[in-house]
DNA sequence: ATAATCTAGTTGTCTATACCACTTAAAAAA
DNA sequence: TTTTTTAAGTGGTATAGACAACTAGATTAT
């Protein structure tokens, strides 16, 4: 298991060992797993090692130290609060889910009064709406509205939007973003809503209103995002 | 700054004076921050004890570390949502409105096994718990309920939480909060909750979790609100 | 002047050990 | 039998030291 000859650092295999054991289900959630100066002793390694790996797994949630008691499976799988605002793509992905996305229409329209001013362009200036069901492991989470200046993005085509605008935006324009203001509220599925998501109207879905700006302060998109509230919650860390 | 017969461990004082020298702007985005050995040896500790603090330092994200080059501060901006952790009362202030609460019901009982775990005590262990419908402007906004560990906040009484309890944890008791997780999720009005916020059962409810912690790590309060949609945003601001 | 090598400094990894603080089971006392 | 104390086991903190791998500047060789 450990081989002290290999270049990789002996903490390190210890720690993809144990969490293949914990994927593989040898060790289920809850479950506490040997001592630290049990794995010292096994594998004939110093216990401070033993700590820098399990110091890893507890910082990726895989684990949970308990004083006295010892170390036990996280009873949630790594389902940690997100830290920084991601894209759906990202939030997915940190998930354990495979994003994807449907386009459902891409054109575009004059801005009304709000979107101007939401977008710092001009009441009827042009601007794309995009429309896309957002799916994770083939399954539709949420179906999403984005609307994005055309002067700030020229020649935004459809081959850009099949995944993750953010990606686009920051690797293939090189543009950086900021920061967003969200407005998250609880509502219920509509009809249309209800079908595209195959939810049952009435159902609970979450509304998630995104403004995202630049690093030079100018707005990059709004967008309206109505997720499923079986599949997704929302998780964020706050300091006081 | 470090004073070794503190009870606070050693590499967590060097880790909250690190940060502040961040915050305070002592330390700059993209400076290089003294080398482990000379933090050991200005303040006659171990390195490994160094490292302890700017291992979480890193993990946090707030410094960077090039091996062969040295420790830099981070240049991504710490994310300090606009609002920050507020508690009911400092929520509704905010939006221009008058907090309250009425308390339901107050009494101790046995941590159940999921709220020992958060709460980071013995199951069976004694917690308060705490329900109260919390009033905006004498109208109900919310349904909450408080759990909180005897043992860190012996002789809770019911006058101290007929309003904010973080006001009575930062001031009365001089206790620091630091940050906490929330996860909110939508979810529909079942008829007790309906009842009680005067809202149609089915009706759309934002239910937020939130666990919080003490500037030590330990965990403070385990909340479950659930909220009036028609009446609740929830608003935050997330840096990229 | 340029390239190669050396040196000093950095983080990265690892060892061995000691003691503290907490938990729980076992043993001793009541 | 019940309660109290002790012992064994857990993670938590800290020390001192050694060597590896990398970086960048200084020195030496071409």
């Amino acid at each position: 298991m450990i081989n002290k000859h290999s270049p990789l650092p002996i903490y390190y295999q210890l720690e993809q060992n144990i969490k293949e054991m914990i994927e593989k289900g040898e060790l289920k959630p809850g479950e506490m797993i040997p001592s630290e100066r049990e794995w010292a002793e096994t594998y004939e390694i110093s216990r401070m090692t033993v700590r820098q790996a399990i110091n890893n797994l507890v910082n990726d949630g895989y684990l949970v130290r308990k004083r006295g008691k010892g170390t036990f499976v996280a009873t949630k799988k790594i389902e940690q609060p997100l830290k920084g605002l991601t894209s759906f793509s990202e939030d997915m992905r940190a998930r354990g889910m495979e994003p994807g996305a449907k386009v459902l229409d891409f054109h575009i329209i004059p801005a009304n009064p709000s979107l101007a001013e939401q977008l710092d362009v001009r009441e009827g200036a042009d601007i794309y709406e995009i429309r896309r069901i957002r799916l994770a492991d083939q399954l539709p989470m949420a179906l999403e509205t984005a609307y994005i200046s055309c002067s700030l993005v020229p020649n935004l085509a459809a081959e850009n939007i099949s995944s993750s605008i953010y990606d686009f935006i920051e690797n293939k324009l090189g543009l950086t973003i900021r920061f967003a203001t969200q407005v998250l509220e609880a509502s219920v599925a509509r009809k249309m809503e209800a079908e595209m998501l195959q939810i049952k109207e009435g159902a609970p879905v979450l509304l998630i209103q995104r403004n995202s700006y630049l690093d030079n302060g100018q707005p990059l998109e709004v967008v309206k995002s109505v997720y499923r509230a079986d599949r997704y919650k929302f998780m964020i860390e706050m300091e006081r």
